[in-house]
DNA sequence: TCTGGGGTCCTAGGACCC
DNA sequence: TCTGGGGTCCTAGGACCC
């Protein structure tokens, strides 16, 4: 037995602990760049925004619906993640956090009522974070997606499911005809694993319903449309298919990009971006244990301007795999003065590693000893460099060609509704006053 | 003026091997 | 009339997730 807990409109939620005067607001947490809408509260929802409609689209509702948008605070959100996850983990012997909102619990041989002990850690939740959460159980992580969709959607529209399954709903604990009922009520499309495309497909065939997909042959499914389909309409039938993992795996790829807060042209500006981008995936590699044998960069216009387009990537192979900041940052800017042409606009770059191997994993090599003593010696200087920027905060130390701190960078995000980190940076403490 | 970022898995087809 | 059989590796592209 899974259970799936999910914070409720997570981003726009975790705005609110810290600000509760937007309580009952329509509220929208804007993208990078403060481009799109990333997280929408429930009177945001309901003044019929879309989860990725353009800021510019939107703006109008400030004025008329009074309308609250934020830039997003990633720091703020991760930390009460955290918060959650731990509580959430009360709920069964092991956890998977699925995502910055979602965690799966395994409840495998947890006694008792497993709805009223759900409730409970709700309740602590909510108490102890300020989250609103939706607790989903079932016999597979499908089941228990779906039941937390069900949990989720009877609490925002009263009336699309039965009452007593808001916040909390166990499949599993539903009589048959109730649960077919549940399952006939909700839309193929809202299955976890079934997006815009196989949905339409599904639809065109006569598959409407959950109900309908868990009524078809999985052979066929298989045959028709594919081996991921097919595991999706087992896990509905009750055949677990996904398991629980237990620890995170290591990256395959790690990518760093952005899109930029105006349109950039100089090469030189890129190369600052592109060093930037370079140093935090490298950091990131770092951190996981890996080295990387490939570094892509790639540099792009804005597909939605009308001016000339151009977009191209470049791999760079490495000598020998490495997670050195320095040779990563060097084959990134190599690749860039590769792909660079004059005359356009550019609107986003970035700097993927790939062929990740295990930094405990090292090719033997004849070398010479002072190469051998060099790469020892950068490797100390990597982990001196990590250890002065978590002590004294990101960008503390840096590659030279990421340009200078205090410099306005042209290519630098724009961020102008952000909040405080008011969990994770001291200067932003919020005050209580009596 | 203005449209995010970061991942995974699967399949088909080509190149190549013996 | 009519060109084997069996396999691996790599890449691009599609689909999905949050």
């Amino acid at each position: 037995m899974y259970a799936l807990v999910d914070g409720n409109n997570f981003y726009a939620s975790c705005e609110r602990v810290f600000r509760p005067s937007l309580n009952g607001c329509p509220i929208v947490v804007l993208s990078n760049n403060d481009g799109c809408a990333i997280a929408r509260s429930n009177e945001a929802k309901a003044l019929g925004i879309a989860m990725g409609a353009p800021w510019f689209k939107i703006k109008h509702l400030v004025e008329t619906s009074g309308l609250v948008a934020l830039s997003a605070n990633f720091a703020l959100y991760g930390d009460l993640s955290d918060r959650m996850m731990s509580l959430a983990a009360g709920l069964g012997p092991a956890q998977e956090i699925y995502s910055i909102d979602e965690s799966f619990i395994d409840m495998t041989g947890v006694q008792g009522d497993l709805v009223a002990r759900s409730h409970k850690v709700r309740r602590r939740i909510l108490q102890w974070v300020g989250i609103p959460c939706g607790i989903g159980i079932g016999r597979t992580k499908t089941l228990a997606k779906l039941a937390n969709y069900v949990a989720k959607t009877a609490e925002r529209k009263p009336g699309s499911y039965p009452e007593h399954l808001a916040q909390v709903c166990n499949l599993d604990a539903l009589p048959p005809a109730q649960l077919e009922a549940v399952l006939a009520a909700t839309a193929v499309g809202e299955v976890w694993g079934v997006g815009r495309r196989i949905s339409a497909q599904l639809v065109e065939a006569g598959v409407s319903t959950v109900l309908d997909l868990t009524r078809l042959d999985a052979a066929t499914v298989r045959r028709r449309w594919s081996v991921v389909l097919e595991r999706t309409v087992r896990e509905l039938q009750g055949t677990a298919c996904i398991d629980l993992a237990h620890t995170p795996a290591a990256k395959q790829e790690i990518a760093c990009t952005r899109s930029f807060g105006h349109a950039v042209t100089a090469q030189a500006d890129l190369a600052e971006a592109v060093t930037e981008f370079a140093s935090r995936a490298a950091q990131k590699l770092r951190q996981q244990g890996s080295q990387a044998a490939q570094v892509l960069c790639f540099i792009r216009t804005s597909p939605f301007r009308p001016e000339a387009q151009y977009s191209r990537s470049i791999s760079v192979p490495l000598r020998r795999p490495s997670a050195d900041t320095g040779v990563i940052v060097a084959a990134a800017l190599a690749g860039l003065a590769a792909i660079y042409r004059p005359g356009f606009q550019y609107a986003k770059a970035g700097v993927m590693l790939l062929d990740l191997q295990s930094d405990r994993v090292q090719q033997g090599e004849l070398m010479f000893e002072d190469e051998a003593t060099e790469l020892q010696a950068r490797s100390h200087l990597m982990a001196t460099l990590d250890e002065l920027n978590l002590r004294y905060g990101r960008g503390t130390v840096v590659m030279a060609s990421a340009g200078l701190a205090g410099e306005r960078r042209v290519w630098s995000m724009k961020q102008e509704r952000r909040t405080p980190g008011y969990t994770t940076c001291w200067a932003d403490m919020p005050v209580a006053r009596a």
